[in-house]
RNA sequence: GGCCCGAUGGCUCAGUUGGUUAGAGCGCCGCCCUGUCACGGCGGAGGUCGUGGGUUCGAGUCCCAUUCGGGUCGCCA
């Protein structure tokens, strides 16, 4: 039966205790790890988020009551225990960080029975993701996971701390904002004082930073929820936190600055690593051209090559078609693997197809100097020799290449590089490479609305010498905005913001809204902009991958307390669920029936 | 929405070319044990092989569908 903890008070935590302590009186409380009955003598491992710490049951020392309590422990029963600090008369433990004491119980209190756990509480668990995610109250107790949250709060806690130093001042946004259909998909709130009107949950507090900038709190700072409606990821919830700021009367200089510093204070204080600045910099269509990728991974090399005046006018179709039709032609050197057998290279054929590849040439360099390659026969032996010295083909070496538009040659052999880094173990797991990628590019075309869209968002500032082609050649015009990656990861992004009323209808103008439109979507930014408004540029982190990277985690779910799964749904409270009538009444919603295809097309 | 991977006692897994009664380790339950810490000894319980259909004399195993979970492309200004 559970008791109660009337009278103790936990005097520290289990693993706060050291040989230092040997001789006091402690009340400790925690959790049962495990229970091993000896016969005359009982060891319990009690554990708590600080660690694990051994008592030690004698019926001399604690009575027959206390001992009779300790013979019924089992696992996650949560135990209090008054007793002294010893040296331990037996083996030390060398694994555990308490392992030269233990405490000698006096009395004992069981505050609460428990169940078999469906699966067992310790570090490194095999366990399935899906049923520790059911149990996830049980998952947490894991001391690898409580680890990453712990270290998780140490990181915000820095991050809040350097930023007071710094200035800056954390303002609080909405949560219940108006929707902005550009961008992500918005959740949606329905309004029950206004029927068929619907608040949005924030993407990011974009706009409400860009007014406090308006409003004068020239540094501002917030870890901020954001909600973005879209499929899942490895590294993506829909619900996800930001560590977002905003800065007054600066340019790109002064945000690098002040986040270089910052993220040299969370690495030193987190997890002792000394951050060199300043970290490189790379501009965007070097990133693309070196590593087909705008957040490269620069832990290894196996560049991209761009072959494309190379090959132009070869025998081989398939180069010179991509050539004709705008496109370029760029490989990889696959250092030392020409030996690469025909099935791997089949499936890294298939891997690059699902980045829209049609096919991926290759070339392989034997020891005997000789060609193997899936299209030597459509190119004469000079024009192969020139191919495999501009790759700096060596014998032994495995060349691939790609041949098509500029964006998917790109995606190709980026996503296909990182592939190989990591089959090919070329990746040095202990570097922490940031690099900031800068002048993206301010539009990207969209063959799917058949415009051009903001890249980054539509109040990202123009390159000054680059304005000059907003008309002529809008796709050529660079953006003040800069990502930060950090091992081939996108950690967080910003811009200067536009703050000149000219250059932001000229953007909307390019965008396609007309001025009605984007006084409706974003009037509220536009008045507050007739109304005096700083400079002012900012930058936002994806914490929980900040986090992610720094303890080392392989998902994100594993630096949430609470994830979602992949289908957006929580396995333990099982949300979204459905509401009572009476709840959708009161909003006036109501639901549809799921469409049926056949309906569907009797109706046309 | 597309593609790929997975599902066998509570947990982690094995299970041959389809062939008797589906195995192991851990955990769990009972008894024993005064220095254990991956405690030990003896005994025991526990399985709709994700679900549905099909092929077959016979399916955990082969086929189809489906559910659940993971990865990824699209998507994520």
């Amino acid at each position: 039966m559970a008791e109660s903890m009337k009278g103790w008070k936990r005097t520290c935590r289990c693993a706060e205790l050291s040989t230092e302590n040997v001789g006091e009186e402690v009340t400790v409380m925690g959790w049962v790890q495990k229970q091993r009955n000896k016969g005359g003598i009982i060891f319990v491992d009690l554990r708590d988020r600080s660690g694990l710490l051994q008592i030690i049951f004698e019926e001399n020392d604690c009575g027959a009551e206390a001992f009779a309590k300790a013979e019924k422990m089992r696992s996650e029963f949560v135990i209090a225990v008054v007793g002294k600090v010893e040296r331990r008369s037996g083996a030390v433990n060398e694994n555990l960080k308490t392992g030269e004491i233990e405490v000698r119980a006096a009395q004992v209190r069981i505050l609460s029975e428990a169940e078999t756990p469906p699966f067992p509480v310790e570090a490194d668990s095999k366990t399935k993701e899906e049923i520790r995610l059911k149990y996830r109250y049980l998952d947490l107790r894991r001391p690898d996971l409580q680890e990453k949250l712990m270290l998780r709060s140490k990181i915000a806690s820095e991050m809040r701390s350097f930023m007071a130093k710094e200035g800056f001042l954390e303002i609080e946004t909405p949560i219940l904002c108006k929707s902005t259909p550009e961008g992500a998909r918005d959740y949606l709130v329905p309004s029950r004082v206004h029927p068929g009107s619907f608040y949005a949950l924030p993407q990011s507090p974009q706009l409400y930073k860009q007014l406090l900038m308006c409003s004068g709190y020239d540094r501002y700072f917030q870890i901020a929820r954001c909600f973005r409606d879209e499929d899942l990821r490895a590294d993506r919830q829909p619900e996800f936190t930001q560590a977002d700021m905003e800065l007054s009367f600066v340019d790109v200089d002064d945000v690098i600055d002040v986040n270089e510093r910052l993220i040299q204070h969370i690495c030193r204080e987190a997890i002792g690593l000394e951050v060199q600045l300043p970290l490189p910099r790379l501009k965007w269509q070097e990133a693309m051209d070196r590593y087909g990728s705008d957040k490269p991974d620069t832990r290894f090399e196996m560049e991209l090559v761009d072959v494309s005046e190379t090959v132009a006018g070869c025998g081989f179709g398939v180069f010179t078609s991509a050539l004709e039709s705008g496109g370029s032609v760029r490989g990889l050197n696959v250092k030392g693997q020409a030996a690469m057998p025909r099935k791997k290279i089949d499936a890294l054929v298939d891997f690059a197809k699902g980045y829209g590849a049609k096919g991926l040439a290759y070339l392989s360099v034997q020891e005997d100097g000789s060609y193997k390659s899936s299209f030597a026969k459509f190119m004469t032996q000079e024009e192969l020799d020139r191919l495999v010295q501009a790759m700096h083909g060596e014998k032994g070496d495995l060349l691939l290449f790609a041949a098509d538009k500029k964006n998917i040659v790109y995606s190709v052999l980026g996503a296909l590089r990182v592939e190989l880094g990591k089959q090919l173990g070329l990746i040095d797991e202990s570097k922490f490479n940031f690099l900031w990628v800068v002048e993206f590019p301010l539009l990207e075309w969209s063959d799917e609305e058949n415009r051009y869209m903001a890249m980054h968002h539509p109040f990202t500032m123009p390159m000054e010498e680059d304005w000059q082609y907003i008309d002529s050649d809008p796709g050529r015009v660079r953006a003040k905005a800069y990502d930060i990656v950090l091992n081939g990861v996108e950690l967080g992004g910003g811009s200067v913001r536009i703050h000149q009323n000219d250059i932001q209808e000229k953007m909307f103008e390019v965008l396609g809204f007309t001025k009605e439109q984007a006084w409706e979507r974003f009037g509220f930014l536009l008045s507050a902009f007739k109304y005096g408004v700083p400079p002012h540029a900012g930058l936002a982190y994806g914490l929980d991958r900040f986090v992610m990277l720094l303890v080392g985690a392989e998902n994100i779910r594993e630096v949430i307390a609470f994830p979602k799964i992949k289908d957006a749904s929580c396995l333990m409270t099982e949300a979204p669920g459905t509401v009572d009538e009476e709840q959708l009444r009161e909003l006036r919603i109501a639901v549809l029936p799921e469409e049926n295809e056949d309906e569907s097309k009797e109706e046309k």
